[in-house]
Order: structure tokens, then C-alpha cells, then sequence
DNA sequence: AAATGTATTGAACAGTGTTCAATAAAACAA
DNA sequence: TTGTTTTATTGAACACTGTTCAATACATTT
């Protein structure tokens, strides 16, 4: 089976085709910028084919999702060598944000459009569950360490992601310009260490 | 003058049903599925004419914008009987959640929309200038409470701006089905009360 | 060489924001 | 009351969007 093994390769290598014309441009341009034909142009392909091998925007839209997630995960995994856990906390946290500021637009996809979320339950929304899993056995861990004593582990792990992404997200959508500061980088590293005092006093 | 008088009334008359016609859809179905032709349709007029009143969708936006910022404004005004301005500024922080659960489209439009924010140095922009320093000024009044001290107040208000934008933002685009928690209400209600205990240990 | 299946195209559909000539309506001038 | 100028409104058009689908080209199998 030589042959189908072949076409199935190729297969696989036009959809990574689209995928990587369609990242390019999403990462442009934003997701509701893009449009098919933009991609198919791109690749030097026709829009109709992109239908062939996805079955809708929504669905590359997906794709590129759980590659941010993928790509956040891997910068996430490098603290693992940190070993106390609120070091290794307090470290995701500035990761997080670092990963904001130089992957804006794989940012907007994963946080802050709309579209994917309608079919839940599915594997664009698992790779979530699982970072989300990262920083909840992180703050249980924490826990078990002695910090943030007599608080729900859920209410507080939801804290943290808010405040953390709090930050990305006034930057991700141009809400900064009201702040007094040198650069986004400046106002957003000294927000979370200020962010960082207060969890240190807990 | 009776006439002009009456005539740029009528003018204004007209720019305000576009706007509430606007209002209503986009509230309905968001900015982006939003089109000139539904809210032309919403008020019984061709499209074309939306466009001798307002320069495009842009300009309808940044005027729901600002009404947004107003309601928004108008509810916090309200705690300015609140003497003690650390219970001021908790209760602000509630109150800012309270209106993003209530008023979720307004929320996406105000802080969540790429769109307005090109041409700023405008007045679309000058009241969210006006919201920021409401914060501030809560914030300087609770440090010379004795509150957050060798805290750097820009800092700090724009972290706590952050962690309570976040709470809404992570609502307002459906990225909560990660926690366990039985309603939104409650899972951003006890996730900002856990940021409340860290700030009153600040 | 013929038949089958798979991949690609390009036209088409219904929608979008926006522009603009034509027109209707109202206000002003004679 | 006429005619003229301003102002408001329409509806067609343009270039775009996501998506579908008949036609077609290509590769593989018979």
C-alpha cells in the first residue's frame, strides 16, 4: 500500500500548506481580516479547494487555536525545572505575558475571538482544559507548600488567569494608551510584579 | 431662526433613531454581525442614507462606544456615598462586573472590539481617558488612607484595572467552560472576592 | 485504453461596507 | 405662485466576503 500511503502524505502536506498560508495571513492581518481567497492567494491555489480540504473557516480557525496552545504549553514546560512551586508560579505568569507580547495575534485567537467556541466539548477546546489544568495543579501545589491558605483553589486559579490575562488583553486590544507609560512591555511587566506583591503577601 | 432651528433638530432626530435602530442590532448580534443593511431594515430606511449621517460603521460604533462609557460611568457614580474610599474602590470593581454581566454587548463594544481605536485623541477616546482616572484617583485617595504603600499607583491601577477587565473579558468571550463552577455569575463573583482578600492584605 | 476516484478550478449565490447619480422634499428667492 | 437652490433619501452599482457545486483535469486501478 505504497501508493494510498503516498497520497494520504499528500493529503496531509496540502492541509499544512493551507494552514501555513492561512497563519501567515491570519497573523497579519487578524482572523476576521482574513479572508479564504487571501489564503488560497497566498498558497497560489483556488478558495474552492481550501473547502476540500477544511470544512470551513471555523475549522482552520481551530487548527491554528490549538497550535497557540501548543506553542504556549511548550514555553510553559521549560519552568518545570523550577522547583518551588511559587517560584515556578509567580515564572508562568511572566511567560504568559511574554508570550502575549510576542505572539499578539496567536493571542487574539486563542483569548479573544469569537468563533471557535460554539462546538464545544471538541479537541480546539481540550488543549484549553489542559493549560488551564497546568496552572490549577500549579496553584494546588502551591497549596500543598503552605501558600494561599483557606482560599478555593478554583476561585483562585480563575483569579489568577483573569489577572494575568487581564494585562494581555487590554494590550491585545489597544486599551493601553490611557496609562501614562514608555512602552506596553514597561506597563505590562510592572503591572504583574505589582500583581506578584500582592500574591506574595497571601 | 425657527426653521434651521427646527430643521437641525430633525437632523438630530434622525442621527438618534440610526443609533438606536444601531443600538438594538448590534446588541443583538454584535458589532461584526452587524450590517448596515439590518439597521437601516430596523428602522425602515434604505441603507444608503445611514451614510449621510454618520461617515461609516466605524463612527456608529464610537458613539455607542461612548454611550457605554457613560452607563458605565453613571453606575459608578453612584458609590460616591461610600465614604471610606477602599470600600469605594472594592465595591467599584464590583459594580464594573456587575455591568459587564449585564450588559455584555456594551462590554465587547467598549473594551473588547479592535475597530475605534485608529483615530484616537478623539472623544470616543477622552471618556475612556475619564473612566481610567476615576480609578486612578481611587487608588490615590486609598494610598493616602494608608493603603498599598511604596506601591507605584500607575502600576497598581493598571493591575487592578487588569484583573477585574479580565474576569469580564474571559466572560464576555465564553472562555470560562474551562472551570468548574455552576453559573458565570458565580465563578466571577468569587473569583474577584478572592482578588478583593489579596488586595485588603496589600 | 477505459473506467474509477480524487483533487482542483472557476463560476455562481447571497451576503458585506460603501459610493453615487438620480430623485424627492423642503426652503428660499423672485 | 413660480423657479431655484439645499437638503434628504433612494436604489443601483462596486468590490469584497464565506461557501457551494458542476465541470474538469489528474492519478490510479481495472
Amino acid at each position: 500500500m505504497g501508493i494510498t500511503e503516498r497520497k494520504q502524505k499528500e493529503k496531509q502536506e496540502m492541509r499544512q500548506r493551507i494552514l501555513d498560508g492561512a497563519r501567515k495571513i491570519f497573523l497579519q492581518n487578524g482572523y476576521e481580516q482574513t479572508s479564504m481567497r487571501n489564503i488560497a492567494a497566498e498558497i497560489s491555489y483556488s478558495a474552492g479547494v481550501i473547502y476540500f480540504h477544511f470544512k470551513d473557516k471555523g475549522e482552520i480557525f481551530q487548527e491554528l487555536h490549538k497550535e497557540g496552545f501548543n506553542l504556549l504549553l511548550k514555553q510553559l514546560r521549560v519552568l518545570d525545572s523550577v522547583i518551588d512551586p511559587f517560584e515556578r508560579l509567580k515564572a508562568s505568569g511572566r511567560a504568559f505575558i511574554q508570550f502575549a507580547q510576542e505572539n499578539k495575534d496567536y493571542y487574539n485567537l486563542m483569548f479573544l475571538v469569537e468563533e471557535p467556541l460554539k462546538n464545544s466539548e471538541e479537541s480546539g477546546f481540550q488543549i484549553a482544559k489542559e493549560a488551564i489544568k497546568y496552572l490549577h495543579d500549579l496553584v494546588l501545589e502551591c497549596q500543598q507548600a503552605g501558600r494561599f491558605k483557606d482560599m478555593d483553589p478554583e476561585y483562585l486559579t480563575f483569579m489568577i488567569l483573569s489577572a494575568t490575562h487581564g494585562i494581555c488583553a487590554l494590550f491585545c486590544k489597544d486599551r493601553t494608551m490611557s496609562f501614562e507609560h514608555k512602552t506596553n512591555k514597561e506597563l505590562m511587566d510592572n503591572g504583574y510584579a505589582c500583581f506578584v506583591s500582592l500574591l506574595e503577601k497571601g
